[in-house]
DNA sequence: ACCTGAACACCGTTCAAGT
DNA sequence: ACCTGAACACCGTTCAAGT
């Protein structure tokens, strides 16, 4: 089947099947999309550079999907937003985190989202020299346990005898369970470090 | 060359190779390792099982050589440690983190790094319950902050202009001096927000 | 016990051939 | 312009054969 009329393929289908992989936990490459395509690999050569371009063309349909479409409320419910999402991004897409995480952002739409979200912690009262900083750190939570997220229903498989761990996670929460719970928890955490900050601001 | 009298690979020398590899960006793969080591990939197959085990072998190295001798002292003073030392290994070696991430723990030594924190926390008084949160939360830290310790000098470098983050980041610090900074900050919320606990769960 | 070499099923990519 | 099919160099892994 040689040029068809009507094209089989176009760069959003070839994102779209790159995205339904990657959420379905399956390989993702050129070969995999190109049978769920029903097409031949060579063929994707016709719309993409390579396997690297569908990368880039999955880092653009991500920003756009898991930015909160509005930064409303007060800065901790903003906070709190942000990480949920960034943390579900992260979690669901770890593979690209090198990509996302090595790369200066120059996006207009992510520099906006930022934007927003420093002039909230302003706003707030926070001063403007330790804004990026909180920023920082709000980041590094949200990266840190998206991958917490992302990891296996059992992170630890202890095969010597151990003094507590063994038991622990016996006991314990797996899975999701276990990292939604630990999430809470930092999430509890930071919100609670941030307003005692901001709380110590207030009384110089 | 069939079995020489004195061996051509041990896991040792294995891991070393891989190792390499990774640290230099180059591709990470058992015929990689197999050409480094001037020897057919089927060779490896009487030493390791397969690729994931290089990569645990791996994930033994680097514990060992970033974990702090000793874990005496207050658990505070464990915690951030750990938390530093950790932070050092995933930002001196960042393209390690896609490949552990997602694999379950087993070397022995990292589960018993494990263990000793586990055995920290529950004597300095956290609930057994809570203690596999707690770590959990420590992980998420120590890896958002390393990854952000090896981004770019300029996290955001705004094209367009801004409400507030332009001013921000050319007043602001950068480079290390910003993750620094940050990491600082983030390791105060944390300990303080775990003393907290502590002391709620002394209340009861 | 430990290495080789052949073999297998998979990758990503190129390119001439067909319409 | 757009898809195919053959081809290439690579991957991880298995296994019989050799000492």
């Amino acid at each position: 089947m040689p040029r068809p009329r009507t094209p089989l393929l176009s760069t959003d289908r070839i994102a779209d099947a790159a995205m339904e992989l990657v959420d379905e936990g399956a390989p993702f490459g050129v070969n995999a999309i190109a049978r769920r395509l029903g097409v031949t690999p060579s063929s994707l050569y016709n719309h993409i550079a390579g396997r690297d371009e569908i990368v880039e063309l999955m880092r653009g349909r991500l920003v756009q999907r898991y930015t909160p479409a509005s930064l409303d409320g007060t800065w901790d419910e903003v906070v709190e937003r942000m990480l949920r999402a960034q943390r579900r991004m992260y979690a669901e897409h770890p593979f690209l985190i090198p990509l996302i995480v090595g790369k200066t952002i120059t996006d207009p739409s992510v520099i906006s989202t930022y934007d927003r979200l420093a002039s909230a912690l302003a706003a707030a009262g926070f001063p403007e020299d330790d804004v990026l900083e909180v920023i920082g750190i709000i980041d590094a939570f949200s990266i840190g346990f998206g991958l917490d997220l992302a990891s296996p229903d059992d992170v630890w498989r202890p095969e010597t005898p151990t003094e507590i761990l063994g038991r622990l996670v016996e006991a314990g929460a797996r899975g999701t369970t276990r990292s939604d719970r630990a999430f809470d928890g930092g999430l509890e955490l930071l919100l609670d470090g941030l307003r005692l900050r901001l709380a110590r601001y207030e009384n110089d």
